[in-house]
RNA sequence: GUCCCCAUCGUCUAGCCCGGUCCAGGACACCGGCCUUUCACGCCGGCAACACCGGUUCAAAUCCGGUUGGGGACGCCA
């Protein structure tokens, strides 16, 4: 579950620490005048890590920082959680990032937190407010209810240049007037002699002012080694070295991801940072900065990815990945969350979940650390759990719309709640259910020829107008009644029950396949049924 | 190329931290059977995995090292 080389992680992150502690006394300088010594923001590292390099496997969701209040002496007052979900609208809220907005969710309302909703809209080019609506819309429809927001970053630009000045004015940014084009160049020459494509840092003690077209980058420190302590994966280390001096405002004043995030985690107070584990190279620039800032980390947990079948990130080519296109072919939004949440989370055997039931024992400590293959076959079978466990009154809103695109007649909502139950067990998805209802709608059905050949032969002549007689007879179509008459009529010609009711099925429903005969009998009423029965002696008669 | 992450049935996973209770448990799918008016549902049963190599140990899926494989990231995208 947790990586092999976890314990030696610990083990040097122990080390690292102990000689981040050294610089913090005695601190180096670096470029121009930032500080090279890492510093630990007090949540960055849980306790047990620096004490026992052995026990720091423990994860503990809420972090340090519940425990150094603790210390204090407030012993009453946890840190409150809060977490947030911030999409970028540029296309369709996608089953990974549902997964992303539920985990943050579940985890806010397991701690009795906030989830704050942002919108990151910084890239002004892609973003779009048709994508804001699909997002909102899909968010609504698994009742991923947020807080706060949605905030939008677009709207928050005062707030990243109050922040950046700071940065500035500590010497922890500078203005850049590389342009992308020669950037790109050097891009490629570095990877052509196998370097890493970072920034070479051209500008970087160039002391430039602002200027068009000049980009303000973050001065990163180019020795020592960043920690990241994931409430998942645990601690990963990066050399600082490795990094570089990433854009935080571009050319045309609008803040980046990478700066905009944090700034806006910082002032939303965003204690946990739960997210793809793509952001984790993002991570140690982040940390980077919340320290050029001189406040307190937020704890990070990096969810492994969902790929396809391919066990390559998951994306269109995989099938379906919008959110609301399993809407629209028929899926629940509780068995989208069901399933979603069980992709690298888990509680013990337990497949099933109520909303309730994951509110309860939603923990990071459950969730994998390996990548998740999305599977279709096992989704479509907890939709048809779900389908099947639903009160049939309460589908009818939902098939309607399906019905309707398919122009069956409109019924009224009694006769297909009265419907529903008999498809309930049979069916895995609503559109499933709209064609197989077909039959209890349209006032002709369509017949099998096949069927109607093999079933609806000659030799049922009699038992057909002897079964006519006696529904005829009937008040009520309650099923003991029908029982009692089918068995009669199959008696009476030494026939097996079964022999009479494919008959009776291919007339009523023209297919040979459907609900149990009682069951269709009672739905379709008495008129119709009698109907369907006579129109189907027509047919043995060769009319 | 560089950095980072990951590794139990085909798939989702339990177990791994605290080695023996695991010739590895559950679920989906698949295959049988039962139920039965068709098809389902339901129930019962079956198939199927600790990536590999070393080390530590009386004992390793579990701890350590390495190998291989897979994935991710290297943008004035997020």
């Amino acid at each position: 579950m947790r990586g092999r080389d976890y314990t030696a992680r610990c083990r040097e992150i122990g080390q690292v620490l102990s000689a981040a502690e050294k610089n913090f006394s005695a601190p180096a300088k670096c470029g121009g005048g930032a500080p090279a010594f890492i510093k630990p923001a007090p949540t960055a590292v849980p306790a047990s890590c620096l004490s026992s390099p052995g026990n720091c496997v423990m994860r503990n969701t809420l972090g340090i920082a519940g425990q150094s209040i603790m210390k204090k002496g407030v012993h009453l007052l946890m840190e409150s959680v809060i977490t947030r979900f911030p999409p970028s609208p540029t296309g369709f809220l996608h089953i990974g990032g549902a997964r992303t907005a539920l985990f943050n969710w579940l985890f806010a309302r397991h701690h009795g937190g906030k989830f704050i909703l942002r919108i990151e809209d910084t890239d002004v080019v892609r973003s779009t407010d048709e994508a804001i609506k699909a997002i909102l819309d899909a968010m609504e429809w698994l009742e991923l209810t947020w807080d706060e927001g949605p905030f939008f970053q677009t709207q928050r630009l005062e707030i990243y240049r109050e922040y950046l000045q700071k940065l500035l004015a500590t010497g922890h940014a500078y203005y850049c007037e590389c342009t992308p084009a020669d950037l790109e160049e050097r891009r490629q020459a570095a990877l052509a002699a196998g370097r890493k494509p970072k920034y070479d840092g051209r500008c970087r003690d160039r002391e430039l002012g602002p200027g068009p077209n000049r980009v303000i980058r973050f001065r990163c420190p180019q020795v020592g080694t960043t920690v990241l302590n994931d409430l998942i994966k645990g601690p990963i280390l990066f050399d600082n070295a490795e990094l570089d001096d990433l854009v935080l405002q571009r050319s045309d004043g609008v803040p980046t991801y990478n700066f905009a995030v944090v700034i806006d985690d910082i002032t939303m107070e965003i204690t946990h940072v739960i997210r793809g584990d793509d952001h984790v190279p993002n991570t140690p620039r982040q940390i980077l900065i919340y320290q050029a800032l001189e406040v307190p980390l937020p704890h990070f947990a990096h969810v492994p990815m969902i790929l396809g079948r391919d066990r390559a990130k998951l994306s269109k080519r995989h099938g379906a990945t919008s959110v609301m296109a399993y809407q629209e072919m028929g899926y629940l939004p509780e068995a989208l969350v069901n399933y979603l949440v069980r992709l690298g989370w888990s509680h013990g055997d337990q497949e099933i979940f109520s909303r309730e039931e994951l509110i309860e024992h939603y923990s990071l400590e459950n969730v994998g650390t390996s990548p998740a293959v999305f599977d279709p076959e096992k989704f479509l079978w907890l939709n048809a759990h779900y389908l099947r466990a639903r009160r049939p009154e309460s589908l009818v809103p939902l098939v309607r719309p399906f019905l309707a695109a398919r122009k069956y007649p409109d019924k009224p909502a009694d006769y297909l709640a009265k419907a529903i139950p008999t498809l309930q067990p049979r069916t895995h998805t609503l559109v499933e259910m709209a064609d197989a209802m077909k039959f209890y709608l349209v006032s002709e059905i369509t017949c099998d020829p096949a069927a109607a050949k093999k079933h609806l032969s000659p030799a049922m002549i009699e038992p057909f107008t002897k079964l006519i007689h006696s529904l005829e007879k009937l008040d009520g179509f309650d099923e003991a009644a029908l029982e009692h008459a089918f068995q009669e009529v199959a008696a009476a010609f030494s026939l097996k029950l079964g022999k009479i009711a494919q008959p009776v099925r291919v007339a009523l429903t023209g297919q040979t396949v459907s609900p149990g005969i009682f069951e269709i009998v009672n739905v379709l009423g008495k008129e119709t049924v009698l109907e369907r029965l006579r129109r189907g002696l027509d047919y043995m008669r060769g009319h």
